[in-house]
DNA sequence: TTAGAATATACGTGTAAAGGAATATAAAGA
DNA sequence: TCTTTATATTCCTTTACACGTATATTCTAA
């Protein structure tokens, strides 16, 4: 488990991370947030943590866990060097993410394919007038 | 194999990936410059086609592969839900990969990391004189 | 100091996927 | 047609990892 690729491959944790995105939460309202067993939600913030993802702090029983960049920030460098050339394409991807829409849905509990689609159409050139 | 996040994982799918940023390639020479097995070369490529990272055409005997850009910016949009909280943190990502780079030097054959290194500079903000 | 709450770990099991070796398919050229 | 080149696929084995269940650890509060 040695890359930040293979970490993001488990569609669990990608659900853990996109709840810290809003604020740091402990294990139990991860628990129970995601629906996910409590040595599931444990097991999954172990390997966050060694890989850098997550940190945590002690509050009474509680461990609090909350993002770290770095991973992040690496993941979005390896993405770089495709940058060049996928930004000519942009319309094509509206029709892919709907495709996923369709497809996918149940699989995406948190709404995140919205979320995408509205961040897509955000970097989408205005129509010159 | 749904997810993007799974064809992604693999290192050497990332690696045929990352040679064909460059220029579409045949078969033949992907196995050579990745010094990988024939069969290895092939079967990746199969599951990149599926997940429609790749396409292909036929040249005589060979197939001709190359980059297609809806995955990635499904990655992309993915980060971007993280971008806001990383983007106060630019200093650390420097630390943070050259750490990678003593580490995991021998895994990247490709020079990704100073590419990674290189790309993350170009978006540092420049010092306010 | 004991009970209960919150979290972490250990163990056993199933499964998916990557790799190697062999073989199949397809096209080109003699 | 037969051979050679290029690529794809099949079969088999191994390994890694995600899960469930059970148990251990850690801290609080009574």
């Amino acid at each position: 488990m040695q890359s930040v690729f293979e970490i993001i491959a488990e569609p669990n944790r990608r659900a853990i991370l996109s709840l810290l995105v809003s604020s740091e939460q402990s294990v139990g309202e991860i628990e129970h947030q995601l629906r996910m067993p409590q040595p599931t939600v444990s097991k999954h913030l172990r390997v966050l943590r060694d890989a850098g993802f997550v940190e945590s702090t002690v509050d009474a029983q509680r461990r609090l866990y909350r993002l770290k960049p770095e991973p992040f920030q690496e993941m979005d460098a390896w993405l770089a060097q495709f940058r060049r050339f996928w930004s000519a394409h942009v319309d094509a991807l509206e029709r892919h993410l709907d495709r996923m829409d369709q497809e996918h849905m149940h699989r995406q509990p948190h709404g995140s394919s919205a979320l995408i689609k509205k961040k897509t159409k955000m970097t989408r050139p205005e129509p010159r007038k």
